[in-house]
RNA sequence: GGAAAGGUGCUCGAGUGGUUGAAGAGGCACGCCUGGAAAGCGUGUAUGCCCCUAAAGGGCAUCAGGGGUUCGAAUCCCCUUCUUUCCGCCA
């Protein structure tokens, strides 16, 4: 969420910010500074009478040492009676503070000046593009005919183990998915990352941290036995680790990578856009985690888009990145960079990687902070990125890379795979 | 799952109702000492919020988290949670 301070401070430019992202601020952040401002009161207040109780406490104890009963006893009642008022002003304190967390939760994060105007995702941006579009035959099969073909995926059994979106991956399938971990996980090592295995059920503290409690509860498995969640990405509990945490700056850039599988509820999706591998309820994924200051995290982001563009152009795929338009970009993003790849027989763009830069809207939820070089503690910024998500890839590869003879791997994965061809 | 013991600052560790935000030790930082270093000596070493704000200063809260008893709680009581040990179960 955003700082109080900042709002305060800059309102005008907030209301304004905002609007790009097609949110009318106006009316929720009068609210909230009006709030702030029961809250500063009432907490000036109670810090005032406590002050005088404490005083009033600590000369009990010395009247009564000194054996001075009645004065003792007066002051006690004294004490007992200006007890109650200041009920009344700690509820005041707790309600305004509670209800401004939930006011700011509301508020989405301020977009960069970079990100350009526009509603949906028709209007984002092409930054850049590159690789080479196959030229498929007339009977070129999508990716979920293939894979019956091969017999690589199993969808129905998936159905009767547990649902439509979690596919069985069989055989070279199978080998092929553990390779795509493995080649993410050692370019992400090689890149300079620390690669973490993080847990997959995280609390509803994490949860909370990195953005998708409260709002997006309803995306998230939930044990309720335990009241746990299963993580929609391995952003939230490798993000989490930091949560509470004061790095120094020397520390800074923190980068962490880490695989797991991914678990999306996705309510509410249909169509062709969850045909095959286009969109599961578990999937894998390698995803990279830096934590920078604010002066380095522009620079942190397009490492980290740099660093995806390699991987795309490893594995031969014809890609392009695009530059989120302020009504298409995610609540707590300031800046987005989706990385897409084609997939040549369903002829569409399909998205592998976000990369986001968070500011320090993610951040002020988590406490994640660090102290300077002058020994001044400030929020860190946050960032994320796939590198990458496995189905689409798999769609992209099956499909781009078919012959008559078979399935070609390209080749920084035959390492990986021990294959050269799916026949 | 059953039983027991615990959770104190960067770390270890003292502290069972009254100037304890917290002894002591270690670590770390700075200074002195030194040709340099070690040792030694000295100083400093939490976070959030509020008031004031230029700085300085002051206040409140925080000894796992929440609630309670009390004029006063790290210290007593209740709930939650986590850790350790023993038993049970088990990849």
């Amino acid at each position: 969420m955003l700082t109080l301070k900042f709002i305060t401070e800059n309102t005008d430019e907030v209301v304004k910010r905002l609007a790009k992202k097609h949110f009318d601020g106006k009316q929720i952040i009068s609210q909230v500074i009006e709030i702030d401002r029961v809250r500063k009161s009432s907490q000036t207040q109670l810090d005032a009478n406590l002050a005088q109780l404490n005083q009033l406490s600590k000369s009990i104890g010395q009247l009564m040492q000194a054996g001075k009963k009645e004065e003792a006893e007066a002051a006690r009642n004294e004490v007992a009676s200006m007890k109650e008022g200041n009920k009344q002003l700690e509820a005041d304190m707790k309600e305004a503070e509670q209800k401004l967390t939930e006011l700011l939760c509301t508020i989405p994060n301020l977009p960069a000046d970079e990100v350009p105007e526009g509603k949906m995702a028709e209007d984002n941006v092409v930054e850049r593009s590159g690789g080479k579009m196959p030229q498929l035959s007339e009977n070129a099969l999508p990716h979920w005919e293939l894979a019956k073909k091969y017999d690589l995926i199993d969808f129905e059994l998936g159905v009767k183990i547990s649902g439509a979106g979690f596919p069985v991956y069989k055989g070279k399938g199978a080998r092929l998915q553990r390779a795509l971990i493995n080649f993410f996980l050692d370019n992400a090592r090689e890149a300079g990352y620390l690669e973490v295995q993080p847990p997959y059920v995280v609390n509803a503290d994490s949860g909370y941290g990195t953005g998708q409690l409260p709002d997006k509860e309803g995306q998230m498995y939930h044990c309720g036995l335990d009241d746990l969640y299963l993580i929609p990405t391995a952003e939230v509990p490798v993000t989490n680790i930091y949560r509470d945490v004061i790095l120094e700056e020397k520390e800074l850039p923190v980068k962490n990578t880490a695989y797991s599988a991914c678990f999306r509820r996705e309510a509410g999706s249909y169509g062709k856009d969850v045909r095959g591998l286009n969109r599961l309820h578990q999937f894998d994924k390698v995803e990279i985690v830096r934590i920078d200051t604010p002066e380095h995290s522009y620079e942190s982001l397009k490492e980290m888009v740099d660093y995806v563009q390699t991987l795309v152009e490893k594995l031969e795929l014809p890609w392009r990145i695009l530059r989120l338009c302020g009504g298409d970009m995610s609540f707590t993003s300031a800046l987005t960079f989706d990385f897409e790849v084609f997939s040549a027989a369903q002829q569409r763009w399909l998205e592998v990687s976000s990369v986001s830069n968070f500011e320090s809207y993610q951040a002020n939820r988590l406490k994640c902070r660090y102290r300077g070089e002058d020994k001044k503690i400030q929020l860190c910024h946050t960032l994320n990125g796939s590198a990458l998500a496995l189905p689409r890839i798999v769609a992209a590869l099956l499909e781009n890379n078919q012959t008559p003879e078979g399935i070609r791997i390209p080749k920084a994965l035959v390492p990986y795979t021990g294959f050269e061809v799916i026949s």
